[in-house]
DNA sequence: AGAGCAAGTTAGCGAAGCTAACATTCCTTC
DNA sequence: GAAGGAATGTTAGCTTCGCTAACTTGCTCT
């Protein structure tokens, strides 16, 4: 029946099995890797049976339907965009306006990454509210960014209640890579540094001077 | 070439008819309407050709297929935020600070209004490339910001360069949008108000003191 | 009036989401 | 260690959708 790729050597251990192993996480990673590329619009959930080697019918044992491993995909992005804003904030030390900046710019370049993974994110409310861990992995990635506004604020003195702050810069991050990814800044400002533009635009929404 | 250039004979007589009359505008009309109900994910084309009372193949007869439908329901889309944009500011007066954040709230409440029609204009960079339409019209929205801001700073003695002043207005105001549309700020600032935001980010933005 | 074209129609293909019914393997329990 | 149920695959098939082909209708223009 299944024509068994046998010839992987090591790999054949892996025998052409009537049960996969771990389905679900194999149609996640294949959702996500679809997602990624090109986007949520065209993903279709039997190009991941494809991709994972399995029947059209096999996701459901494991999915309610499509929108259900999106949301897992949805989740699991916001978990990767989480830890990427860590790393660039660890990177220049908690509480620095280069701290602040880095992380605008981690935001930034996750979303010109992976474009279809971040529109996924965003831009489907139905997924926020109808799943938690969405709206738990969200929450948590939101929730660091102020946390992390809140620790320069009190670390450098700015006066204006942190939350605001943060919410300020969140939006205007989150705007820039908007509209890059959709391509909107080409247009009218083509030799546009997006980097810089986080870069100028942060300590102005910290109420520094400009 | 616009196809409304006949004479109104042909439409005035509304007799249940074998042709339409205006079937390319009424399935524009439709589209809107789904659009903007439902947004752009669960649109069909079939739905149109339904609301227009038609069978699924005449759509054919005016547009390529359902994306060059969608592109004109897009360029319609950034018609009506121009004109939106543009009301806002007559009110305050051209090259006002209220003018400005006018402009800002005024983008913000057609994305509220209509977020399935925000975000097909948004977050779909195909149609943006393939279709002249689309990147004029919306390019002439932006090209509009942009000149008001121009005009603000020329009026006011700010004296950063006029186009990076836009770009970071029109950043921001289109990361609230958003944010706002996609139920992210419910999560993390439950109270807030967007208006507000608007309002207290642009200062900050044009370069006054906070 | 009749030719020709514009703009409708029905019929049907292929792909997708999803369900039902069947098949195979895993795992517990005697 | 075999029996059998639970888990997890499969195939078959329904419906909807996008789109095309081939046909039909009726408007327009000499």
């Amino acid at each position: 029946m299944t024509a068994s790729g046998q010839s992987e050597g090591a790999a054949a251990r892996q025998k052409a099995k009537y049960h996969h192993g771990d389905l679900r996480e194999a149609l996640i990673a294949a959702a996500y890797g679809l997602v990624s590329e090109a986007g949520a619009e065209s993903f279709s959930l039997a190009d991941a049976c494809r991709r994972a080697g399995v029947s059209t019918a096999a996701p459901y044992r494991h999915f309610k339907d499509r929108e259900e491993l999106l949301a897992e995909v949805t989740a699991r992005g916001f978990d990767a965009l989480t830890a990427d804003t860590k790393r660039a904030v660890e990177a220049q030390g908690e509480g620095s306006l280069p701290a602040v900046i880095a992380m605008g710019k981690a935001y930034v370049a996750f979303a010109a990454g992976q474009p279809g993974l971040f529109r996924l994110m965003f831009g489907q409310p139905r997924l926020m509210g109808a799943f938690p861990q969405v709206s738990e992995t969200g929450g948590g990635c939101f929730g660091y960014v102020i946390e992390q506004v809140g620790k320069y604020c009190r670390a450098n003195g700015v006066e204006r209640d942190a939350n605001e702050v943060a919410v300020k810069l969140w939006t205007f991050v989150h705007g820039a890579s908007s509209l890059l990814i959709d391509g909107k800044y080409e247009k009218v400002t083509p030799g546009l540094e997006v980097e810089e533009l986080i870069a100028s635009a942060t300590p102005l929404l910290l109420g520094h001077k400009g």
